[in-house]
DNA sequence: GATAAAGACTGACATATATCAATATTTTAT
DNA sequence: ATAAAATATTGATATATGTCAGTCTTTATC
């Protein structure tokens, strides 16, 4: 089993699980916080929250990891991103309709916090630097969805599959050998095509000395020509 | 020529070229936007803002028509949406990076104003609800691209071609009869193919008598089975 | 009104990708 | 340890889509 986002990474004044962003909160807000939000604790596989239904709270995960995806048509789904501790997760529904617009399922045991929508935004009103971070978070979550778009529809199965993996290399890793926390057929919905077009292309890029995989482990053997590949398409 | 957009929509108290958003404003703070800011007129074909630039102000389209879209590999874009007045258009760049992270260009004569980011952002601060209407806007926004990341992965180009007309017809005309406003090409980059392809996929709705082009208009003939079509993918 | 330029169109062909069917492997439950 | 279930793999095939080359049509310009 791998070590990886096991530990707990922050420690803020009377509450274990909150993200880095509530770090910017004074006592006073921290303790609203903390008398409003209860810690659920999921099993790998569990679904965390189920797009289309109401958001009460807001969450915030603190252990562990998920997968943030758009159910789409015919239960097909679009992997958005994955979620690694300590990450707020809030979404376009805050402001809009008061409604999940994706599903989060753990991946591997993960502990979360729930935190009252309401009290959540009366903090955002009452915290402007709080609410800008808030905001660039959630921007640049938009601006990951901008490249996705953008990467889907533009390149050919090899550059979305190497994309797919460096991103989780760079975003999740930061280091060439980590564990297998999605299967083929998750890979396949993060870089848009079937499940057998997914092993195949990972078979070329094993076949051809790009990666390695093994006992639920990835390695990247060749990030260089894998950034290539990503680049023309 | 057509007459859609062409009237100023709305009237603000010393400002004819504000969105509705801005009637949130009172007139002390209209007052301040009205004097940071600066009207620009475009013709047809101009780039507005271009991606990438720095975002020294964020824009208010006031009449006309623009096509706003993200520049992806080798020159090849994806149409977001269009733009119709009375837009606002601020993006992930005022709170992420102060960048534009998308292209907007004028598909009829238009009228623009620039307002001043940092005046901007100032009334976003000192206007609760004016700063929550802008946000739910924004949102609104990000949930489009989420459906257009779904419909543009998941289905195929008749499902996407039809996606594309019905968008033009449910949020930009209302109404079965509408200009042409975008080429073949622009259409293709709308629901991610080739413009040959899409050329090939109008011509089958033709002869399915599902909608006709001719003039410089487009009328759908067949709605509800466009809406077939989008369904089945 | 002639000419050039841009956009639209078409069919043939090449390529990318999905689907299918069959088998193999791994994981989970008993 | 074994059976059952889930996941992974493979090659053959069908389909979707892009590319190319050539022609046609419309629009703009002088």
């Amino acid at each position: 089993m791998s070590e990886f986002f096991e530990k707990p990474l922050k420690q803020c004044v009377g509450c274990q699980c909150m993200s880095q962003l509530f770090c910017l909160l004074n006592p006073q807000e921290l303790q609203l916080v903390d008398a409003n939000k209860i810690n659920v604790n999921f099993k790998a596989g569990e679904t965390i929250k189920k797009q289309g239904t109401f958001m009460t709270h807001v969450l915030s995960v603190n252990s562990g990891l998920a997968k943030l995806y758009l159910e789409g048509i015919e239960g097909r789904s679009a992997i958005l991103r994955i979620v690694k501790p300590t990450s707020f997760i809030g979404g376009p529904g805050i402001y809009f309709d008061q409604r999940h617009h994706f599903t989060i399922t753990a991946l591997r045991d993960a502990s979360v916090c729930f935190i009252n929508l309401q009290v959540f935004k009366e903090i955002l009103r009452m915290n402007q630097a709080f609410a800008e971070e808030f905001l660039k978070d959630f921007s640049r979550d938009v601006l990951t969805v901008y490249n996705r778009l953008i990467y889907l529809t533009q390149k050919q199965m090899p550059g979305r599959m190497a994309d797919a993996i460096i991103y989780l290399h760079d975003e999740i890793f930061q280091q060439p050998k980590f564990p297998m926390i999605l299967s083929r057929f998750e890979l396949s919905e993060l870089s848009a095509m079937s499940r057998e077009s997914a092993v195949k292309v990972l078979r070329d890029f094993q076949k051809d000395a790009l990666l390695r995989i093994s006992d639920h482990e990835m390695e990247i053997l060749d990030l260089d020509a894998l950034r290539t590949i990503s680049r023309i398409g």
